[in-house]
DNA sequence: TCCCGAAGTTCGATTTAAATG
DNA sequence: GCATTTAAATCGAACTTCGGG
């Protein structure tokens, strides 16, 4: 029952000529079995053998028992083609660039994992870089993933120094591309972001019902889009309830790339509103960075949290649900944005693939409001 | 002062012959520039080109006209050679595959920033996989990387169900391994690991100086290799200073793959040693995550940290720095981790290269005492 | 004409052996 | 032989074309 030489025919000798007899590989390397390989063993020839494989169109007419006994000779060889040779002929690499602005940004953690999670199922594979906030990573990575041919890139914009033309590269080369956290408002790159206002508007909502009229706010840098918006969310809200929001109460984030500066910042922040003297029973901050900080603060002041000042915060970073007390805040979904932009980048490269133009895509997510320790009702 | 035509000479005839006729490629792609391209422009051969651009030995013998030509040439074009085709060429991908067990475990994060880190230096680039501690998901991806022939392994061992067996392929395929965070005690894969005896002696002699004597703790799940060190780094101590070990204060983690679960489990324990009605004034935590769970267990039942109970972690995950009160805890140098494994990969990479055997390197790395705010003198 | 399979070309860069003056 | 350059082979898979039954 064995499956070599079963056919002996002018085939296998013209096989026998086609190589330099048998020169051993030098390499210590596991001498790679290839197609030729398993073509000779199976007595086909090489391109038989990848119709067969690859199931391609033309192995409608390749009878059964030679399928069964390429697929035999193949995985009796342990055969695994060559995915440089692959790649050089078809132009598809199987792999998808993602980029970080910053790592230590607990926001990637499960972004990344829904990307991961994503591609995974479409056997594509991610590289990752990030670019600690710096320009030059930025366009050396860039290059670096464009001579890799990724078919398509997953951009995790939580950072300050972008223009848009930063992107023309992408455009040029065609790379379906979508951002996670901010929209750049390109039309070729599609985008997911969070409903920042309507998040904001949530928070308050939640703050107000719980009988809070004195409310504190740190807001975000002025730099980032999301900045506006969750301010507009909480505008709404005040207007919709007669609420008077008092400026004394308001202070913002100075700009910065770093995400543990924004811890920092509200903690001094939330210091200088106490200083301020003016008394408020809740505090909204721009983020959960903002509000461990200022939780940081209250506490150092001798006032419990949430028993004399409620806090709430936005992201719900993975920090939020272990912190003593737990963190009331908007969730943002992370993981199925990520599994949404990687999707979204998935579908464009099929459709690229099928010569149609795929849609850029401006998804905007509604977040849910996550009530935990860290809010309580007004006495 | 043109670099084309200088030189009409049979050479760019023959070039001119090379090819089919100017066939326009059909796709929308940006018509990648090839060496020929360059050659033909430069008036050169191809393989010239290969040889000036890639500074080869042979570029000895090659004029400063020339190679100039070519490069401006070269420049000229924006010429980015074909990745595919020169790893058909020359086995090199350029690429080190890095293998997390779960990307949600906060220890990933400062890890793969080291990683990352390193091999940019390098030009390496990293392909990420999460294998959401699944062994079939380890299988599949440890395939695919080893199809995408990537040149080395680093591997986050954050987790329960290896067994030495399933590193075997890449023993096998010759590819440098290093693991961080655990050691396999494999000849040849090295490992990054912390001196866990170490951390944990110095995390009691932290307590003891500070006065405490009844100590709680909660020791890690039996299968994990980081718990009998530490457990042994703790007895010493207390063998030195003739301090019991009260076995009513010991409690353990129960096995587990999940790290969130560390901290549900710390609340639990917390409260089961409340319980027991044993008084203790400190308590160590196997660690930071289980440390989050027991202060706020200790929070829940009224015990202010670190006023009446002191507790120490291990690992500072970022979180720990936040939390408030901000922990005190034993520091696993993670970036520094990530860096060591990272470039124990690279040197076995390139040594490989030139035909020596790397050496499998084990380092065990000494932790770092963080004192924050949740231990104090006892009064 | 339909079915089956092979031969040969292509992808783009590197490298060896060889040719030229 | 020396300095300079190149034709041709190679890497491994995929695809196009063609021929035989």
């Amino acid at each position: 029952m064995e499956d070599s030489d079963s056919k002996p025919t002018r085939k296998s000798a013209s096989a026998k000529s086609r190589r330099v007899p048998q020169v051993p590989r030098k390499r210590s390397q596991p001498a790679a079995v290839t197609i030729r390989d398993v073509a000779e063993r199976s007595g086909f020839s090489s391109a038989t053998v990848s119709i067969v494989l690859n199931n391609a169109p033309l192995a409608r007419y390749i009878p059964d028992t030679t399928k069964g006994r390429i697929q035999r000779a193949a995985s009796h060889l342990g055969y695994r083609p060559n995915l440089f040779a692959r790649s050089l002929r078809g132009r598809r690499s199987q792999t998808v660039g993602v980029m970080v602005f910053d790592m230590t940004d607990p926001y990637c953690t499960l972004v990344l994992r829904g990307i991961e999670n994503t591609l995974y199922q479409s056997s594509f594979l991610p590289i990752l870089t990030d670019v600690h906030n710096e320009r030059s990573r930025f366009e050396r990575y860039l290059e670096m993933l464009l001579d890799r041919r990724i078919e398509g890139l997953v951009v995790l914009a939580n950072w300050l120094f972008v223009d848009i033309n930063v992107l023309a590269d992408l455009e040029k080369n065609n790379i379906p591309t979508a951002t996670v956290g901010r929209d750049l408002n390109n039309e070729n790159i599609s985008s997911v972001i969070v409903d920042n206002a309507a998040g904001a508007y949530a928070a308050m909502d939640h703050l107000h019902s719980l009988g809070h009229r004195k409310i504190a706010f740190i807001r975000g840098p002025r730099g980032l889009t999301d900045t506006e918006p969750r301010w507009r969310g909480v505008r709404t809200l005040a207007h919709e309830r007669d609420l008077e929001l008092d400026s004394r109460l308001i202070v913002d984030l100075p700009e910065s790339g770093d995400p543990f500066s924004s811890f920092e910042q509200g903690y001094k922040l939330t210091e200088e509103l106490l200083r301020r003297n003016r008394a408020f029973t809740a505090l909204m901050a721009f983020d959960d960075m903002t509000a461990f900080g200022a939780i940081r603060a209250l506490n150092k002041n001798g006032i419990r949290v949430p028993d004399q000042c409620s806090v709430i915060g936005f992201d719900d970073v993975a920090p939020a649900a272990l912190y003593s007390p737990a963190l009331t805040t908007i969730r943002q979904p992370m993981e199925l944005m990520g599994t949404t932009a990687a999707t979204i980048v998935l579908e464009a490269i099929n459709s690229g693939f099928e010569k149609k133009s795929a849609p850029t895509i401006h998804r905007k997510i509604i977040p849910e409001l996550i009530v935990r320790e860290s809010t309580r009702q007004l006495k």
